[in-house]
RNA sequence: GGUCUGGUAGCUCAGCUGGAUAGAGCAACAGCCUUCUAAGCUGUGGGUCUCGGGUUCGAAUCCCGACCGGAUCACCA
């Protein structure tokens, strides 16, 4: 099936070739949308063939403009048309929408691209078991999901996976302040979720060194030898040296704590509706990345220094050098992830590789990329970064340590009793409706908003997210957007009996532009999957909203006469609610039936 | 300093593979509920698209330069 944008460029071809005697492509002949202020859907730019025509801009629209019109009939979808200057403005015949119409409204899974076969693994999240989910990792697993959401529209099998970074100093530095300070608290004990538990003495531990630091300063030592010769870090790295010989007592007490912080976790995860197909933790992968090391420098891909330690030389590829293994033979970040895309390449056949991570990360995968490629994995090459921008703050970044984090849970359950509390102030809307019903909407409502608010924004941008401005629920938002489909809902749960199959009649521009919009998703669908963009979804689906709103001001449903105007606007409107329920899904936004 | 990236209304953001008079939302102001859900609709005000060159029929969009911001260039992850 050809879509109406094609059909119009192949009519434009031929009339431009019998016309002015010009071959041209279908891809050239310039496309788009009419503006409000002319009348007409679509708008053929006719600049690129008036210097063949040697003739005025508005001579050649107007002698294009009327081989359309007088097409032959079976082929004849421009109604009427009217040129300004350069620019051709067509009006489609009504014909040809309500065939449109029908179409979209048959077709099952309307939107999304048939398998085409191949398998694209999505990595996103990626905690680090020390503290809990923050915003920054909120953008991340929205976007995550959300893109894994995207590519399956678009006909990939797609695996979502978690590498989990469950080992190192920093779990060490909250496993040994629990110890020393901990009292053997427990989440049982304490009623905290664990991942808070562990965050906390995660700070506990940061306060306690500092102030070793400080003593130590005052003893008349310097900052960098007080800040290694601490007996907390001491300890700590005692700990990690430990951790790695595998002493049980060690391992035993990192499996509690760890295990503490993954039912956390899964909370949170569970709350942001977001899921995972595999999930890795980098104390299973490291030592495979040790071993690939160990394989490229064997092979002379990679250098040992005097010191011990291993190096890739890419200076050969305009980058520097980069340590691959420290000189007491412990990996790094960059080793673990070597280890961790062997065994997933092990695993699944995987067709295209996709890391969602912070744009702060852009050189590592560079790198990660060429040295994957130099090692013969045939995916390192075209491994896909998707580099997405930070959270800030009104006065910057979130620091952790600093305490102006936006905690994830904390965020979230703020959102759902917003929606609470503005839902109460919407007195005879829903009338009967339980506590739970209310609380569940509330949920998707919150939730709707929050994720809404963080997915419409261009992903490769920076975004900001001001704590003391709660997050709208009017206007461009994801509950104006739930808003809408609910009132849809609402009109066809009364017209239940009303629905019939008769004919079916367009009787406004409205009716019109809201047809022409929904002609639009599959594209809009493709776009998001090659831009990697849900923010392009997001747009979308605002703006039928719009276009819906508007008709539904303007325009009676239920109260139409006309049996077959009522029809359509019935059918319009089943089908408005449907191509919403379906883009906001791609966003991992669940709509209410009512609200 | 090198590399990457951004600068559009008071604020948050669209538009950026060149097309008509640059769009939304929030905030401000003014209207619209005995009628399908007012979390809605309609209107008013608000812009040297950072600045300067260039490319062309046409530039917020492409190219060059400047200014300002952010990221990165770790034996951190």
């Amino acid at each position: 099936m050809f879509t109406l944008e094609q059909q119009l460029a192949e009519q434009v071809k031929q009339a431009v070739k019998s016309l002015y005697g010009l071959e041209t492509e279908t891809d050239n002949v310039q496309i788009q949308k009419t503006k409000q202020q002319f009348e007409g859907n679509l708008t053929v730019v006719v600049f690129p063939f008036v210097k063949a025509a040697r003739k005025a801009p508005q001579m050649v629209a107007e002698e294009i403009g009327n081989a359309l019109v007088s097409a032959d009939n079976d082929k004849r979808i421009v109604d009427r048309f009217n040129a300004v200057q350069g620019f051709l403005n067509l009006v489609i015949s009504p014909s040809y929408w309500m065939q449109c119409l029908q179409d979209i409204t048959s077709s099952d899974n309307y939107g999304m691209q048939p398998a085409n076969g191949h398998l694209m693994m999505v990595e996103y999240s990626s905690p680090n078991t020390n503290k809990p989910l923050h915003l920054g990792h909120v953008r991340n697993n929205l976007l995550g999901y959300s893109i894994a959401k995207i590519q399956e529209a678009n006909g990939w099998h797609v695996v979502k996976t978690n590498i989990v970074n469950d080992r190192g100093i920093h779990i060490c530095k909250s496993m040994l302040a629990w110890q020393l300070f901990g009292n053997g608290e427990t989440p049982e004990s304490t009623g905290k979720k664990g991942d808070h538990l562990i965050g906390d003495y995660y700070v506990r531990f940061d306060i306690e060194y500092k102030k070793q630091i400080k003593e130590l300063m005052a003893g008349g030592m310097d900052e960098d030898t007080a800040k290694k010769g601490a007996p907390l870090i001491k300890q700590a790295q005692a700990m990690l040296l430990k951790w790695e010989q595998g002493d049980p007592e060690v391992r035993a007490l990192w499996e509690k704590m760890n295990s503490w912080v993954y039912a956390g976790f899964d909370e949170t995860y569970r709350m942001m509706g977001v899921s995972f197909d595999k999930i890795y933790y980098e104390s299973q992968t490291y030592l495979e990345g040790k071993k690939e090391v160990e394989r490229g420098l064997n092979e002379g891909l990679f250098y040992r220094r005097e010191d011990g330690s291993v190096w890739a030389d890419l200076t050969g590829n305009g980058l520097d050098e980069k340590l691959l293994l420290r000189q007491d033979g412990t990996s790094v970040y960059m080793t673990q992830d070597i280890g961790t895309a062997k065994l997933r390449f092990q695993d699944y056949p995987i067709d295209k590789m996709v890391y969602v991570v912070g744009n702060e990360q852009e050189y590592h995968f560079k790198v990660l990329s060429i040295l994957l490629d130099r090692l013969g994995f045939r995916f390192g090459k075209d491994l896909v970064h998707f580099s997405y921008g930070m959270v800030e703050l009104p006065n910057g970044k979130m620091k952790s340590r600093e305490g102006t984090v936006v905690d994830a849970d904390d965020l979230m359950a703020q959102m759902i009793a917003d929606a609470r509390e503005v839902s109460k102030d919407k007195v005879n809307k829903i009338a009967g409706i339980s506590d739970e019903e209310a609380q569940e909407i509330a949920r998707k409502v919150g939730l709707g908003a929050l994720k809404y608010f963080i997915l419409k924004v261009d992903p490769r941008k920076n975004m900001l997210f001001n704590p003391e401005e709660s997050i709208d629920f009017n206007g461009n938002t994801g509950p104006f957007i739930q808003y809408t489909y609910a009132r849809i809902q609402s009109v066809l749960r009364k017209a239940e009996d009303s629905i019939t199959t008769g004919n079916l009649q367009i009787s406004n521009d409205k009716e019109v532009e809201l047809i022409q919009h929904l002609a639009e998703y599959p594209h809009v669908v493709r776009q998001a999957g090659q831009e990697f963009s849900p923010a392009v979804i997001a747009n979308y689906c605002y703006q039928l909203a719009c276009d819906f709103n508007s008709f539904y001001h303007d325009y009676s449903i239920l109260g139409e006469t006309d049996d077959s105007i009522k029809q359509l606007r019935l059918l319009l409107s089943h089908t408005v609610g449907k191509v919403l329920a379906s883009g906001m899904s791609l966003l991992g936004i669940e709509m209410p039936e009512r609200m």
